[in-house]
Order: structure tokens, then C-alpha cells, then sequence
DNA sequence: CTATTATTAAAACGAACGTTTGATTCAGCC
DNA sequence: GGCTGAATCAAACGTTCGTTTTAATAATAG
């Protein structure tokens, strides 16, 4: 065959068909025949290559995160470089965080909204090796966040912001792993695969849009008032106003 | 041979079992004979009382939210007789949802934390015999309380609302779930099983107390600038074309 | 050309999976 | 006592799993 795939192709065939079957089906749901067979590789291939079914989930990942946890530090980097040591927005360390993710969806060469599907579905994985691959892959980035939302609401328990912090991850997880309840509510269905990738990207770019004034209203919500520690609930809400849902009640 | 007790007890013991093992170990990563084994009954029972392993776990989910949503629904029809037609206010809906789920958190005998973080697991699981389970015995539930919204917030574009209640159920599951990257911040990390009951019903009141305001300010958020340009609902996508063979490059 | 190296192919490995079988036990009833 | 039907048991079922092994193939170097 005039085809020269020495160095490469199948590699990255395998990585693309796990990274799609793996979102699709789940790690343990997804057999290495499954991918192989749809990758047209031998069943070796995968051994040979990556050493291991778990080495795969992880490279499959590792491909994807390594420019995203780059590209959030590079972001917030610029940010703070930006302030000049003053404290950023909340919406600036959001936008960072969960806009450079969104990213993604919307750029094909990143992954697209098939890696951030199967990202929302793999976070909540019960698998050690799964969370300890995250724990580590996510630590620095998470620190750095967390430590801006720290100066950000400086008048916020710092263990509030780590509470939210960890809602609004669900939220983003949920909201991108797309299949779930919802869809009883709005009728259809996702599709496991080849879902029409034509408007997949401005899919992202809607998601994002809606998701994001609903974790700064979260992020910047009231305290809850029996806070140990009885920190007045400064409240630093409506800054941004612009048509607020009205709820008739305080 | 001390009790007898022909008609219960190891049906209860598998139920038991399986529950706290799906949610340390997923669904796939439990096997039949690691529950059975714990609790000690044959292997053959889980085949005999309940058919399969997947109706066992529907069986899990079954015992604990018929419960849930009656109650969920018994609630919602209270609020709204009390309000005499005129719509509620979102912190009573979101009270009625989220806070009913929170009570069986802090009640062991309707499945305590156990169940929760179960049910913040499964609820984004690819299966497709689990996303049929969850839509059936979600439906009505979550049509009430999407009009329920629907009325509460007259102003507010109904996909609006489906997507906020699409991202406070993430939130929620991903809270509950606790197995994830938040530990990475927090340092500690959950513990598989016997988790050390003694303030598990403190917990679940604590993360209530700290989820509502939450998800009542990210509900309430201002809405996105474009209101009605795009819309992501209402795509009929009738041809789901399942399990189609990957593209050729082409 | 041969030797070498990298990659694929085909087959088989043992282990673990969910499930089924067939015998056995035991209470309750005619 | 003998029968019935629910419940439990040990054992095995056939399948599929992830992985390994062995051999063949293609490209490169000397």
C-alpha cells in the first residue's frame, strides 16, 4: 500500500473513535473491541500504542487538557498582569474559567462538543484512577482560580467560594453532558453520534451564553444568613443589571 | 438456623447493598458478586428476586423515589392551593424541589446520603436503559414544576427557564455526588463506604442551607442580551441514526 | 542485498462477567 | 404423611473482557 502511516494516523484514530465511543457509552460501557473495530485497527493497536485501556481514557484526555489548563492559566495570567495587582471581576474570573472551556465546543480541532460532553460525563466518574488523573490534571488551575475568586470577594467565607465554586463545576458538567433528564422536559433527544456537528458549534456559543449569567447570579448570590461565622451578608448583587426576572417578594 | 424470615430481610439486604456499592462503584464497576457476596446471600438471588442486574437497580432507584416525587408533587399541590391560583414565588418551587430531595439526606431510613450521592452519579449515566428509567419516573414531576416556573416567572422566556432548570439539577447532582474534583481544593476526600455516619444529616443540611441561595440567585440571574434570536429548543432532530460507523477522512 | 526496526495481523490467554440450571430445604396446607 | 411452592444453594453456563503472544509485513539503514 502506497500509504505511509508509519509514524502516525492510527494513533490518532484511536484517540478520536475512544474520545467519541467513550462519551457515548461511558469508559466500562466501551469495550477495546468497540474501538478498534470503528478505529479499522488491530485490537492490539491500543496496547501497543497506549499500553493500557485506562492509559487510552487518559491520553484521550490529556490531549484536550493540556491546552485548556494552559490556556485558563495564560488567560488569568493576562488578567491579573492587566490589573496591576487590583482584584478582578467575578465575570472576568468566569469568563476565564468557563468561557475558555466553551472554547472548545465551539472549535472542532479542540474537541468540540463531543470531548466536552464526554469531560461533563467523566467528572463525576466514581473511578479512582479516573479521579486521580483529574486531581492532578486539574490541581494548579483550580488553586489559581480559587485564590482569584479569594481577592475577588474578599468579604465572601472563602469556604462559601469553594462551595460554589463546586456548584457551578455541576452546573457546567450537567449542562454539557446534554443527556439527561431535560430532554423529558424539552422532547428531544441528543444522539449518541455523528449529532450533525453543522450547528454544533453554535450550540456551544448558545450554552455558553445562557450558562454564564446563571453562575455569576449563583456565584453572587446572598449568603445564606446563619453563616458560623456571621459574616453580614454583603451582597453584591445587581451591579451588572439589566433586565432582572422580577420575583415579587424582597 | 436462628430467624426465618421467608418473605424479607434478603431482599431489603441486596437493595441495601446494591445501593451503597452502585454508588461507590458505578453501575458497571459493581458486579453481582460483589454484592452479593457483602450480603451474604447466593449469588443466584439477585437473578430470582428482582430478574437482572439492571432491574435491580432500577429497583434501588424505585423504593427510594416513588417517595421523593409524591412527596415533591404533594407539596407543589399545597403551595398552590395555599396560593389560591396566583403563581408562587421561586424560592417556594425551588424549596418544594430541592429541599424535599435534601430531606432524604438527612433521613437515613429514606436512604440518607447514600442515596443522594447515588443519585447525583447516576443521573448523568450514558445507559440508555437508565436515561429511559429516570425520564419515566421524572415526568410528571418535572412537568409540574416547569409550569410551576413557568408561572412564577411570567417575564421570562420559557426556554430560559428549562435552561436554569437544566443547570440547577446539575448543580444539585454534581454537589451531591461528592466524588470529584472540589476535593482537590477541600484536601479531603469521601471515603468509599461507612463514611462515618454520625453528621452525615448535618451535612446534608449544611449543603442545602448553601445550595438554595445558590440556585435561587443563578434562577433569578439577569437574562442573556439576545432574548429571542436563536433558539436551541424546538428542534424536532426526528432521525436519531444510532451506532453509525465512524466518517472516513475524507 | 541483508539486517533492523517499527507496526500490524491473527489467535489465544486466563479471568471475570451476568445468568441459568437443577437439586435441596422448609414452612404451611389438604 | 405427602404434596406444593417459595426460597436458597452450589455449580456451571456461554460470553465477553483486557491483555499477551507469535508471526507476518513494510520501511529504513548499512
Amino acid at each position: 500500500m502506497p500509504e505511509n502511516k508509519l509514524n502516525s494516523d492510527t494513533r490518532e484514530r484511536i484517540l478520536d473513535v475512544a474520545e467519541r465511543q467513550f462519551m457515548a457509552h461511558g469508559f466500562e460501557g466501551t469495550s477495546m473491541r468497540m474501538i478498534t473495530s470503528m478505529a479499522d485497527v488491530n485490537l492490539a493497536a491500543v496496547n501497543y500504542h497506549f499500553g493500557s485501556k485506562e492509559s487510552l481514557l487518559c491520553e484521550v484526555f490529556r490531549r484536550r487538557l493540556t491546552w485548556l489548563n494552559h490556556e485558563r492559566l495564560r488567560v488569568l495570567d493576562d488578567l491579573e498582569q492587566q490589573a496591576k495587582g487590583a482584584p478582578l471581576k467575578p465575570s472576568q474570573i468566569l469568563e476565564a474559567f468557563f468561557g475558555t472551556l466553551m472554547r472548545i465546543g465551539e472549535d472542532e480541532s479542540l474537541g468540540g462538543m463531543t470531548f466536552l460532553r464526554l469531560l461533563g460525563r467523566t467528572l463525576t466518574d466514581p473511578a479512582e484512577f479516573i479521579r486521580a488523573f483529574f486531581a492532578k490534571e486539574y490541581a494548579e488551575v483550580l488553586e489559581r482560580y480559587k485564590l482569584a475568586l479569594f481577592r475577588a470577594l474578599p468579604d465572601v467565607p472563602k469556604a462559601e467560594i469553594v462551595w460554589r465554586l463546586h456548584f457551578m463545576l455541576g452546573a457546567m458538567s450537567y449542562a454539557i453532558a446534554g443527556t439527561d433528564i431535560l430532554h423529558v422536559i424539552t422532547g428531544h433527544g441528543i444522539g449518541d453520534m455523528s449529532g450533525k456537528e453543522e450547528d454544533e458549534q453554535s450550540e456551544a456559543k448558545k450554552l455558553s451564553a445562557r450558562l454564564m449569567p446563571f453562575l455569576l447570579g449563583g456565584l453572587r448570590a446572598p449568603l445564606p444568613q446563619f453563616s458560623d461565622s456571621t459574616r453580614p451578608q454583603q451582597v453584591p448583587l445587581a451591579k451588572t443589571a439589566r433586565n432582572q426576572p422580577q420575583e415579587k417578594k424582597p
